[in-house]
Order: C-alpha cells, then sequence, then structure tokens
DNA sequence: ATGATATTTGTTGTATACAATTTGTTCAGT
DNA sequence: ACTGAACAAATTGTATACAACAAATATCAT
C-alpha cells in the first residue's frame, strides 16, 4: 500500500516539480518543455499541464502566453520585498509562539541552538545550516497557527538559495548564534514583543548585507 | 482590440471564478461541474479543468480525486487562523506604513475615515462597509511592499464574507471609528509599533465576538 | 418487499488530435 | 557577408476521444 490517499498524477508532477525547482535543478528563465517532461515523467501532456498551471499561483514559475512557463528569478526589488515579508512573518511567529510555546519545545530549540553552536566552533556550514531550519521550523509551528506556519515555511522555502549565500558572509554566523540565544530567551520569558522584535531583526537584511548577497548572486 | 496583454482563456476563466465564489454565487461545499462551466463559458472542459487547477493553490477550491472540486468552507478552527493571520498582516502593513506612509496617502486615509463617519451617523452600512475597505487598502499600499500588500489584500478578500457579518455585530461600528482615529494618528505621528499593536487590535476577533460570528455563520 | 448484485449513467483523469502561434532555417537578392 | 522574406519545425492552447472510476438505478434471488 503506497497512497493512503490517492492523488492525481498532476499533484505529484506539481509538487515533484516544486522540490526540483527549489533545489535549483532548473536554471532561472529556463523554459519548462512540456512534451520533454511528458517524456520524463512517463505521461502525457495534460497532467504535466495542469501541474503547471498549479506552479503559476505559487510565484516559482511564470506564465506567458503561447511562450511557455518559465522558471522565475525574483529581481532586487522583489527579493528586498520578500525578505521583508519573511522578516515580519517570522516576527509574527516568534510573538504567538512566545505566548504558545510548550516546555517541550522550548526543549527542543535549546537542543537545535546546541547543535547550530557546535556545528559554528567545527565551521561545518551545512551542519549549522539544517540546525538553523529546525530552529526556524520549531519557531513556526509553536505559533500554534498552522495557516500561519504553513505560509511562513513556504516563503522560507522560497528564500533557502538566498539564505545559502547570506550565511557565508563573513562573521554572520557568531552573531546569528547570539541571536539565537537572545531568541530562546524572550521566548522562554513569554515576552512576545521582544521575540517578535529578535526575529525580525534576525531575518532582516540590512542595505549592506544586501549588497553583498547581490554580488554573490551575479557569479 | 480588446486585451493588451494577451491572456489565456483559462487565466480569465479562473479570475471570473475566483470573483464568483468570493462573491458567493456558489454554495459552500457545491461541486463546480466542468461540463456545466464548460457550456457556460463556451469553451471546452480543457481551459476549465486548468483554471481549476490554478483555484486549488489559492485555498478557495478544493479537489477530491475522482469526485471534483468543490468550493471550500473553512471551519471555525480555520477560520480563527485565518483571523489571526490577518491581523498579523495588518499589523506588518501598519507597522511599515507608519515608517513610509506619504503626506498624500494619509489625506487620501482621513478622507476615507470621514466617509466612514458620515455612513455610520447615517447608518448605512454598505456604504461604511466600502469606506472602510478603502481606508484599509491605503494602509496595505503604503506598506511600500507590493508582495506584503497583495498578500494581504489576498487574505482581506478571502475573509470579506465573514467581515460583513462581524460589522453587523451591535455597536462594532463606533468602535471600529474610533479605533480608525487612533490608528490615523498612530500612522501620522510615525509611530510604527503603536501602528501595528492597534490594527492587530482592530481585526482580532476575541471570543465573545466569534461567538458570534459563528452563530450567524449557520443561518 | 428487501437486500444484494449487476447495469447504466454521469463525471473525472488522461491521451491524442488539431489549430494557432512562435521560433528557427533556408535561400534569394543586394 | 548581410538582410529579409518564405518556408519548416517546434511548441503552446484547445478540442475531442477514450478510459477509469463513482454514484445512481435497475434487476434478481430470497
Amino acid at each position: 500500500m503506497w497512497y493512503s490517499e490517492p492523488m492525481k498524477n498532476s499533484d505529484i508532477i506539481a509538487s515533484t516539480l516544486e522540490e526540483s525547482i527549489l533545489r535549483g535543478d532548473y536554471q532561472t528563465g529556463e523554459r519548462l518543455n512540456e512534451v520533454a517532461l511528458s517524456t520524463e515523467f512517463g505521461v502525457s501532456r495534460t497532467p504535466i499541464r495542469e501541474a503547471l498551471q498549479k506552479l503559476t499561483k505559487s510565484g516559482l514559475v511564470e506564465q506567458i502566453h503561447r511562450k511557455g512557463v518559465f522558471v522565475r528569478q525574483p529581481g532586487p526589488v522583489e527579493l528586498i520585498e520578500l525578505f521583508e515579508m519573511m522578516a515580519e512573518l517570522e516576527a509574527s511567529c516568534g510573538r504567538l509562539a512566545a505566548l504558545r510555546i510548550s516546555e517541550v519545545a522550548l526543549e527542543k530549540l535549546r537542543e537545535a541552538n546546541g547543535k547550530c553552536k557546535i556545528a559554528m566552533t567545527a565551521g561545518e556550514a551545512d551542519t549549522y545550516y539544517y540546525a538553523n531550519e529546525v530552529f526556524h521550523m520549531i519557531i513556526y509551528r509553536e505559533s500554534g497557527n498552522s495557516i500561519l506556519e504553513q505560509e511562513t515555511k513556504r516563503l522560507h522555502q522560497r528564500l533557502k538559495p538566498y539564505r545559502r549565500l547570506q550565511l557565508q558572509v563573513r562573521g554572520r554566523m557568531p552573531q546569528s548564534m547570539s541571536e539565537h540565544e537572545q531568541i530562546v530567551e524572550a521566548l522562554t520569558q513569554g515576552e512576545s514583543d521582544k521575540a517578535a522584535q529578535l526575529l525580525r531583526g534576525h531575518v532582516t537584511i540590512q542595505g549592506e548585507k544586501f549588497r553583498h548577497l547581490l554580488s554573490a548572486l551575479k557569479k
């Protein structure tokens, strides 16, 4: 037994494609050829097209009439806006989580933070990266609002490639760590506004950092 | 020449259907029959299906395998979560708008607020409703973040039917008015945190009000 | 008459066929 | 060599055909 819920092919294809795109399997601006995908997935064009239609709504791809669907690259302005929105959503999650977080979740948070610290001293960027993700996911979850959680996760995923670059900026990891500790403290104390403020600042990219990010992107 | 931008039929159909659903032309739980829609729109099933695929991603309709797509009714829990998220998004818009709002926008805001007041004293709920909407849209816009603006607008639209019920609660309009004035004041002074806090409270539905809303829904 | 089972009907999911349009290529003509 | 028109190929959008499945209805044994 494989699927408890029977799914349409187009659904499977849509999520598969979404993953692929977020993983960066396709170049930005690349066209997603329907016949190529259909042979690749071993189905006809119809379910492929339906999958692509779904993806357009999530902003990952853009559909141009009679030209095809292309994987979308956010420009600098859009990128700034996305990061700003991310900061606001994180802040909201933090605000609510401070009011609702459970003791066990707090413990997991400290654990994830510990792994961050270990990874940092060991200089293992990838490990740090993963533990950092866990840290944030816990906060989203503990907001107690599944819709907010989903939406924040989505944006988090979308910004993943850029966040990765962000972390490579020199000296970012130690600063991020100390911010984490402050955040845990605020959540522990139930200081919602402080948690929100800290998380907002944690995610926000100020001018100079953003220019670093942009220059790194052009490579 | 009709369309400056050539659009696919499925796009037109998708937005048309979205409007219809939000306007409440379809019963909640009603199935959207593909052949019926195709004859109605005068096209084949294919573009209809593609339109429906798009709608699934926005949460307005739900697709059940081999059964069809149904207009979705958020349950009480989801409704609470949606309103809470709305409050957070409004707060974010307000926070940013307080830092960025222009003088002319402030003036428009006061103007919309004036119309609200007139409508209130005249007891014209519909007029009040419309002016209130203008008021909030201005704030979304003045956040200066078009993505945040779009997302907030979307949720605003989605919650429209319920907001309407909310306003009919006795004594809601005067309270709403006084909150508006405080919000304008905070925005004028550039007090971002206060604006955020006020807007959050303005949108949030507390326990009792929510029960009113639910009971009104059941009719 | 009733409950179970077969049949019919309606609807969705997928494949294929065709039309519309864009993109690429060839080949005069200069 | 370059331009540009004409043609060819590729690709998307739409329509239709068919298959898979679900629900409704009819049939039949008890």
